[in-house]
DNA sequence: TTGATCTCCTTATTATTTTAGCTTATTTTT
DNA sequence: AAAAATAAGCTAAAATAATAAGGAGATCAA
């Protein structure tokens, strides 16, 4: 069985990633063990970092966050790389950043607060060591998205 | 005050963000209030589905799902989307579905375990009702993302 | 002003989680 | 093969957290 696991963790697992805080009885009942084996397995669970951490999914709509786009980055000579990452990581806007294969050798999840604020981004990143080109395709609507906000960023009272 | 939140409000809020599973007692202590207010305040943001749900993310890597890509889709005709988004929400490896804006009609990223069952699943998509083109950016690595796995998918014992 | 509403508080009650101690099964060591 | 160690479960008790109930003070509308 991979990395230890068993069917009842699967189960925990799976029932967690749904339900963050479902509660430990709760638990119980769908593995049919005691509270206090459960506690111990999710501890465990945690402890090895399968659980990174739970999340309360916000819904960016509702705080004035209207736009989310991919945004495609080309960025020339590797050694640009790190920089560019530690960029992304210090731009609150940006939820994602991946490396990839095929065209640009980065694609960013964005999520911003208006085209004004969106102009402003794709420019500073225009600006960055290394990057050459980017393109943007703004989201018109989703499914089964997950709908963060940058965590770090300042939700304005308006 | 944007939705009639205030400066408390959004402090929980974003403490959620980060701590799922906060305590209401812990939450009381950022804020300054008795653990009864930062229930009820909790209670109505859960209410307005300010916060949609709470989720364990879990470490995809971990769980042998190996490939991670975006995959761009041009569906012809607006009276395909229905049932192109529908049959989406069927593949639980699909995490997310945009419709965009440029090249393309939609974007999926996609969660799958190795080379075998991505070319199964692209196959798959290209058979779909007016699905055309596609075209396809694995990622090689990612720096502030969720990993988060398909919640239906069965985690395989290996 | 008066009544209604809202948000907070404290205290008491109820529910949940953790701890402790014990049992059994499985694996490792001697 | 027997003994020891380990792992995982259980129950019962203790500790901690969440909820419910009742009341105070502020704000707003009639």
């Amino acid at each position: 069985m991979a990395k230890g696991l068993d069917e009842i963790d699967i189960k925990i697992l799976k029932h967690l990633q749904k339900e963050g805080r479902a509660q430990r009885n709760q638990l119980a009942e769908i593995v049919h063990l005691s509270v206090p084996s459960v506690s111990e397995r999710m501890r465990k669970l945690e402890e090895k970092k399968l659980i990174t951490d739970y999340r309360a999914i916000l819904d960016g709509k509702l705080f004035n966050f209207d736009i989310t786009a991919f945004v495609f980055v080309e960025v020339d000579g590797s050694d640009n790389y790190p920089k560019f990452i530690e960029r992304t990581t210090n731009e609150p806007e940006v939820l994602e950043c991946h490396s990839i294969t095929g065209d640009g050798s980065h694609i960013l999840k964005i999520r911003t607060e208006n085209t004004d604020s969106f102009e402003k981004l794709l420019s500073r990143i225009q600006s960055w060591d290394g990057v050459s080109k980017s393109r943007s395709n703004v989201v018109l609507s989703s499914f089964k998205e997950t709908t963060e906000l940058p965590i770090e960023k300042t939700i304005d009272p308006k």
